[in-house]
DNA sequence: AATTAATATATAATAATCTTATATATAATT
DNA sequence: AATTATATATAAGATTATTATATATTAATT
């Protein structure tokens, strides 16, 4: 189980991320992804993703669906036009802060 | 400039490994150090930086040793033996954290 | 048929962590 | 003499996550 302070700041990308490559997802469904492609060891609480999926959407990067199945309200999120170009964004940038912290942290030469 | 999202949870590794490397520092020697081995691309603010050294000193990870240059007064921080096994556990916390990261968010196949 | 587990969304209180602004002071350089 | 670099530190505010709680439907098990 990885530290959750690690996490913070790179939920918003995980989502964004998930859902360029998905089309479209609903909260719990997202939940469930992120378990199965961590292995388990990245556990997405609701308490974290429905605030990150809120904001995503006041900021116009996500869009809201909602569809009924049966009588259980299902909403499904995808991105907009403008946040498929910034998710590319986030997540170069996590790559290059994967990158600088890398060096930073690599192991010290004997 | 690194997004600062992201670095929440990891100052506070960067900062033991650092110590780890160098034996011991003094704050300003530490956003020194993290600036250059960043080329720029981490700014480690004091408001951020100070806390940190409290914390780990106050948990016991790392020790103070006060010395005058001149007038100035300079608190240099080194690892306690507690926080030298302590930091490699952080380290490969972080990699780990890395590697399941990457895999998340690796690029979709075509 | 009744109970439990899984599915599904959401908010509130709290905690942790970082940014920005501010304060203070010494030493070196121009 | 003035400016820049060195040096430590706190406080107000913002952001973001955790934990606890609430609610409800559907599927599976006993």
């Amino acid at each position: 189980m990885i530290s959750n302070d690690l996490l913070k700041g790179t939920l918003r990308t995980i989502v964004l991320k998930l859902l360029a490559d998905n089309g479209r997802m609903y909260g719990y469904e997202i939940t469930r992804k992120v378990e199965e492609l961590s292995s388990g060891k990245i556990m997405l609480t609701f308490g974290a993703l429905y605030p990150v999926l809120h904001k995503l959407e006041a900021d116009g990067h996500i869009k809201i669906d909602i569809e009924y199945i049966g009588k259980r309200v299902r909403k499904y999120y995808s991105l907009t036009e403008e946040g498929r170009s910034w998710t590319a964004r986030k997540v170069d940038e996590f790559f290059d802060f994967v990158n600088t912290l890398t060096y930073v942290l690599k192991p010290t030469p004997a």
